[in-house]
Parts: C-alpha cells; sequence; structure tokens
DNA sequence: TGAATATATGAGCATTTGTTCATAAATTCA
DNA sequence: TGAATTTATGAACAAATGCTCATATATTCA
C-alpha cells in the first residue's frame, strides 16, 4: 500500500490513511495558514489587544493611548508599529500629534467572536 | 483641571481627556481582554494552527496528524497540550490510540472569519 | 532659530516559546 | 508476563519577544 515509501520521508506511523488521504485533500493551502497565525500571533499579547480593544471605540494618539493603558510612550510605539507593520492599524498624522485607528473592520469582528467565546465559557 | 494627579501617577501626557473619559468607560473589563489575547496567542503560532485547520476537519490520532504535518510526533503531542489546556481541542482514549478533536464549533468560526481577512488582503 | 513636545527607533536584557532528545506511562497482543 | 506500540512529559537549548533606556526625528511656537 505505498505505505513503505511514505514511511522513508516521514518516520512516524500512520495509522488511519483514509483519515489521511481525506484531510490532506481538503486542507487549506498553507499560504494562507502561515498568514491567519500570523495575525492571531499580533493579536495574541495583551498590550496589543488592549491597543486594539481601544481603537475599536475611538481614534487615540500615542500619548493618550500611553495613559489609558498605563504604560511608557515607547513601549506603545513599539507595538504601535508592530499593529502597523500587520496591517490592523493605520495612522494619520496632525502636526506633532499621531492618531491611530482600525485599519479594516474585519479585526473588530474577529474580536467580537473572540470575546463571545471566552465569556460563554463558564459552562466547562 | 485635575491633570497634575494624573502626571504624578502617569508620566505621559494626557493630550484629550474626553477622548481618554469616553474610551475608559466604554473599555471591555481587564479579565476578558487578558482571556482574548490568550486565546490568540495559542492560536498565532503557525504548528498550532495547522492542528486546528486539520481538526476542523475530521477528528484525528497523533501519529496521524504527525506524519500530516511532516513534524516529531513529540512536538506535536506538546502542541496538543497547549490547545487542551487552552480548552480548543478535547480528547477521546481507544485503546492506545488518543484521538483529537476541535472542543468547540466557535474555533472553527474564528479561523474562517480570520481566513477572510487575509484573503481579502489583495487591494492595499 | 531655539526650546518644547510628540513620536519613533536601536541596543540591551530578561523572559517566553517551540523544538529535540531521551524516556516514562499506558495499552495491546502473543 | 513481556515485547511492541502509541502517547505524554521533562530537561535543555536556541530563537523570538516585549520592555526599558537613551536618543533621534519631526513639528510647533515664541
Amino acid at each position: 500500500m505505498g505505505q513503505k515509501e511514505n514511511m522513508e520521508i516521514c518516520e512516524s506511523t500512520v495509522i488511519h490513511e483514509d483519515v489521511l488521504r481525506r484531510v490532506r485533500e481538503r486542507m487549506p493551502e498553507e499560504e494562507p495558514v502561515y498568514e491567519v497565525s500570523e495575525l492571531f500571533r499580533v493579536f495574541g499579547d495583551s498590550t496589543r489587544a488592549r491597543i486594539i480593544c481601544a481603537l475599536n471605540l475611538e481614534e487615540m494618539c500615542v500619548c493618550d493611548l500611553s495613559a489609558l493603558l498605563n504604560m511608557t510612550q515607547s513601549a506603545v510605539s513599539h507595538q504601535l508599529r508592530v499593529l502597523k507593520a500587520a496591517r490592523i492599524v493605520k495612522n494619520r498624522k496632525a502636526g506633532r500629534v499621531v492618531y491611530y485607528s482600525l485599519d479594516d473592520e474585519h479585526i473588530g469582528k474577529i474580536f467580537a467572536m473572540a470575546f463571545d467565546h471566552v465569556t460563554e465559557e463558564e459552562e466547562g
């Protein structure tokens, strides 16, 4: 059953060849999976999550954000850079003040769904 | 304007007190924000994301998963532990084989939404 | 122009993370 | 019971991460 060739490539034993075949057929492409995990990686820090929650309510400048989060301007600025590189926030400059806002309405929806998930979990 | 007291607590300057007040009023509680970021943190690794995508299609055992992902059984098992601790997957034991599946249908939906986001992003 | 202010950034550092390797635990079957 | 097999786990280590500190950049205003 061609199993031996498989085992040369990958040392792990395969128990359910049919399952494996079906899943391989229907698995999403590698590239979008990496992009999705990258998106989640950026979401997955509490400072960035708090920034996103704030900007989901209103556009804010850096120093107001750092007051809100009670964090250094530098720390907030570093994280805003990460968020901007990931195209999660955008900014607009007005004089020396830089205003940040969410770049996409999807973001808020994904967060809302995640909130649903964590708050509906007191059954377990 | 009570600003000086604020500055004793937090050294950052506040430019827009009204914005800050409104955002503070409407910000979600700290606890659920941490839980959401923790959920995303777990999603935010490509190995775990691939496992989730696979289990979103079908229940699978550890060795089939490690064949699918072309990764060590140990590495997969470690990640499954992380996923189980986060209540993202559940397992069922049948003899020596342990079958894993998604613990919640929310997970698939959140991923689907994230896929939409990353694939709809060629407008730039 | 020069001081003040808002933001950005690079280096350094402690912490966290994901994998590997070796091995333990649990189960099946002869 | 003992060999084989599937999964789980602990230690170790390299890589990534998030913050701090110092400082650069950009803009305003007197």
